[in-house]
DNA sequence: TGAATACTTGAGCAATTATTCATGTATTTA
DNA sequence: TAAATACATGAATAATTGCTCAAGTATTCA
């Protein structure tokens, strides 16, 4: 059945999250555990400004949530839905 | 477990694929059945060169595939885990 | 308090993308 | 064979995106 338009540009900015390799790699490190911000850009190998931005895209989009404590910044996976579409999405990749 | 650059690229080109509303709106109608270009044009009120353009980037990934009968060109989805995949984004949309 | 640390933010720029428009290629029909 | 139909394609353009760089805000520590 045809998506209303509107409902496929929600679907859209989902599936655009997840459509960049910067973004999916640092949910890669999310699904093992909170990590604050220099950890990640430091495991990716980034700067932290870069990973800062895109954090905030996944943050607007309630894909991340963020915690402070002190200094640091923790984000975490803020969803299940995420991690099934980025299991099923590598599943695909990898075999089938 | 972090992801390989290659793997991370891979991965952002499949959920590239839907994170446009005018291809989730042509997939959500090749759920059904299968179609020739013109017809899903008409149902997207869209002109044939946009869908075509937007087809041909979902047959170049596999995502979809064609056959030819007569002047008319029918396609259909080429692949069960974009099915799965748009279902599943469409869950996390619609609810949760 | 002052310096250092951790992160955020805005501007700017290069690269990518989605559509339109004009044209081209098969295929069918009169 | 000529015209019409169905689709594909290349160029062009506007809009979006991801990063860098510079500067800003909290927070901790000496």
């Amino acid at each position: 059945m045809l998506l209303k338009e509107q409902t496929s540009t929600h679907l859209a900015d989902l599936f655009s999250a997840l459509s960049d390799p910067t973004r999916l790699r640092i949910i890669s490190v999310l699904l093992d555990s909170e990590l604050n911000v220099g950890y990640i850009a430091s495991q990716l190998t980034m700067s932290e400004s870069a990973v800062s931005h895109q954090l905030r895209g996944l943050r607007q989009l309630r894909l991340v949530r963020s915690r402070k404590n002190g200094r640091r910044v923790y984000y975490a996976l803020d969803d299940d839905h995420v991690a099934k579409l980025y299991r099923l999405g590598l599943d695909h990749v990898e075999h089938g």
